[in-house]
Parts: structure tokens; C-alpha cells; sequence
DNA sequence: GGGAAGAAGTTTACGCCGTATGTATACGCT
DNA sequence: AGCGTATACATACGGCGTAAACTTCTTCCC
């Protein structure tokens, strides 16, 4: 008979759930054991029972993100297409918590969905005609370039307060306009774009394409 | 006539010296203001005068690195040669400072050296056929790729003890050779790659031939 | 059902951190 | 000489991660 449990009065998921939405307020130093200790009624010492130590708490955050990956099925469709389906399903999940999209790269290589897309990763650039040791180096280059993709989104950072977000936006429109435009033409001239990308879709289509695209590229090359 | 310096007890110049010091040696969490002010002989608050807060500091840091960013003259190479020189001017700086490389990202816009490498990296994306607007998201994504490059470089993390160093490699390729080989035949087959490239060199022209040749790929499907 | 065993949570404390506020010193200029 | 200002110091506050020792609550076995 299983007891209602009331026992386990702290739920670890439930503390990542936690850890996540400060994250994505406030960013990730905003996180720390007092406050979410604060947020499910207990101790800070409490949540040493559940993770180890601090770095512990922000792996099982890095795991909650690559979990969330839905990684698409096979099909026979060309490499190169799979592959950007793939890391385009990892992008997707990044991009609910841009602002600790990084723990991931740590987890890759010990959370079971984190190998999953790794090995399917290997699979589709083995499969283009990467050697397994090429495959692997231009394969976690491509993973760190989407993570940095996701975590420097220009459209989302300091979401939080959309007052700051306006003040800040301001003041760096006002930065560029302050530059003289005869000795930094194209920086002026694209000043908002700089500052900001039109669409958010784009933005992230483009980071994914030059990705693959810059798979190809070397693949190419390495061939002769 | 100009006095000797006994007043000025304190040189921002030396401060950020010693600042880069502890990020290359214990990362940038490691950088604390009372930490530099014991190494200078000095208050915690005496830092104060010369930085407005840490962030104003860490800027500092980032501004510093790229000033040294060596940009090369042009010449009458095609565009996509030159720029594969000017980003690798710019990982070369980098490079002797990875812990704190990402700190650049938020000064480009901002810093003298900054302005003028990004100005020459707009010339040539748009020599090469870019309108002013994509040569914009294409440059920043660019960047962007190159700084993780560099702060994901596997062979610089923790050089500080080589013990522990040593230590942390045992442990990683021990996780993964725990793995099935049945499961994940690639990952472990080419684990010693994913734990530590074999060249550090080699890792460096990878991820920024893969970052050029990604560029000159989106040109081509921006043209059809 | 009673009592041991162990897990979960609390208390207290230490040594860090960034930084607000107020005060003393010493130089450069008139 | 004396004033203004730049520089550095002293003190203090609130927050952080976490070590160690404690209480309390569950569970499970006899």
C-alpha cells in the first residue's frame, strides 16, 4: 500500500520547477538555496538532503532542459535535413530558459536524453561521410554554437521587467547613435538590427542554417 | 612638471592585470573585489574610485581583451580569406584569456577596438554580397560562435591544478566508458574525442572554418 | 504493536561576497 | 596659506554557500 506522502514534503522536481522560473525572471544568479528554500516552506539546509551542492541543483536544471528535447524519429529524408531537424528540436527546448541554456553543455555526455541526441548526432554525421572522430569534434562544436545561439538572444534578455527591457534597449540605440557615422558607416547603419533582430524566428532560422551549413562547408573541404 | 606618482596609489590598468590573473588561473568567480584590493594594498572600497561596481569592472576585463585583438591590414584577398583572418585575430586574443573570453561579447558594440573590428567584419561580409541588415545577424552569430569556441575550449578548463585536472579527465572518461556500447556505439567509440580533442590547434581552425564556411553557406542560399 | 534505523528537516555558525554610508588624508591650484 | 577634490579607509548590512550537530518523522521488521 502506498502511503500518502505527506512525508516527502520536498519535491525535488518541484524545486527545479522553481529554480527555472527565477532563472527565467531574474537570470541564474538569482537562484540560490535560501530563497528557493523559501518558496517550498523549508530550511536551506533542507535542499542538501535532495542535491549535493550548488552545482548539483544547476546540473539537475541542465538535465530538466535536455529532457525536455523532443528528439524527432528517423526518416529517409537526407542526413543533412535530419540533422537540422534534430538541432532544431534541441534549440526549441533551449529556448524556454534562454538564460540557463548553458548547463546543458555539461550534461550532454551523462543525462540519457542528453546521449540519446548525441549518439542520433554522431549517427547522422557519421552517416554524411564524417570520420567518428570528426563527427564528434564538429558535432560539439555545432551543440556549443546553438547553445551560445540561444543564450545571447538578443530578444530575450531582462524580459522580466519590460520597463528595464524599453531603458536599456534605449540606451544602447543612443550608444550607436552617438557613433559617427564616417568612421563606422555599416555599424551605424545597421544599428537596429545590431541592437535588436526583426524576428525572433529569423533569427534563430539563420543560427541553425549557418550551423548546418557550416557542417557541410568543412565536410567538403575534409573530402577534398 | 609632472609629480611622481606616490598619490595615485592605485592603477585601474594593474587591478584588471591582476583581475585577469585570477579568472586564467581560478575562473571569474574567483575575482572578488577584496581579493584584488589585499593584492594591491588597499580597502575593498577603495576599488570604488576606479570601478562603479563589479559589472563595471568585468566590463573592464572584456574592453582589455579586445585591445588585443591584433586586426590585420586588408589586403586584396577575397573577402571571405580576409575575414576568416580578422575572426581569427580575434579568437587569437581570446584565447590567452578563456575563462573570461565571453565578457568581449557585451563590449564589442561599445569599446574603440570593438567598433572597428566589427565595422571591418561588416565591409567584408557585405563585399561578399550580404545586404547591410544580414551582414548584421550574420557577423553577430559569427562572433558569438567564436566566443564559445573559446570558452568551451576543453583543453584550457581547470589548467590551474594539473592534478585535479587530471583528476576531472579519469572521471569523464570513466563515465563514459561505463556507457553500452551496444546503446551508444559512436560515443563510445569515439570517446577520447569527445572527452579532449586530440589538437588544440586543430580544434581552433575546426570551429572557425566551420564558422566561415557556415557563413559563405547562408550567402549562397540568401542568393538561391 | 514496539522499537530500532535511517531519512528529512532544523539550528546555529563560519567565512565569504557586493556595496551603502560616512570619515580622514594628502595633493594641486590659486 | 588654505581650499577643493581625489583618494583611500572604517564600519556595517544583508545575502550567499555550506559544515556540523541536533531533532523529528517514517518505515519496516520482529
Amino acid at each position: 500500500m502506498i502511503t500518502k506522502e505527506t512525508t516527502r514534503r520536498l519535491d525535488p522536481d518541484k524545486v527545479v520547477d522553481s529554480a527555472l522560473g527565477i532563472a527565467d525572471d531574474e537570470g541564474p544568479a538569482a537562484i540560490s538555496f535560501r530563497r528557493l528554500a523559501a518558496q517550498h516552506g523549508v530550511t536551506a539546509m533542507a535542499l542538501y538532503r535532495h542535491f549535493k551542492d550548488k552545482d548539483d541543483l544547476l546540473a539537475a536544471l541542465g538535465d530538466r532542459l535536455l529532457a525536455d528535447v523532443v528528439l524527432p524519429e528517423p526518416t529517409d529524408e537526407r542526413w543533412d535535413v535530419q540533422l537540422q531537424n534534430v538541432l532544431t528540436a534541441f534549440v526549441t527546448a533551449l529556448r524556454e530558459h534562454p538564460r540557463v541554456a548553458d548547463l546543458t553543455l555539461l550534461r550532454i555526455l551523462v543525462s540519457e536524453p542528453g546521449l540519446a541526441m548525441a549518439e542520433r548526432i554522431m549517427e547522422l554525421l557519421t552517416e554524411g561521410g564524417f570520420s567518428v572522430d570528426d563527427a564528434a569534434e564538429v558535432g560539439r562544436q555545432s551543440i556549443s554554437s546553438l547553445i551560445s545561439l540561444v543564450t545571447t538572444d538578443p530578444m530575450a534578455r531582462e524580459v522580466s521587467d519590460p520597463v528595464a527591457r524599453e531603458d536599456s534597449l534605449r540606451m544602447k540605440r543612443a550608444s550607436l547613435a552617438a557613433l559617427s557615422p564616417r568612421r563606422y558607416p555599416l555599424i551605424t547603419a545597421a544599428a537596429d538590427t545590431l541592437i535588436c533582430p526583426t524576428s525572433r524566428d529569423r533569427y534563430y532560422a539563420l543560427g541553425i542554417e549557418m550551423t548546418v551549413a557550416g557542417i557541410r562547408g568543412v565536410l567538403r573541404e575534409e573530402k577534398q
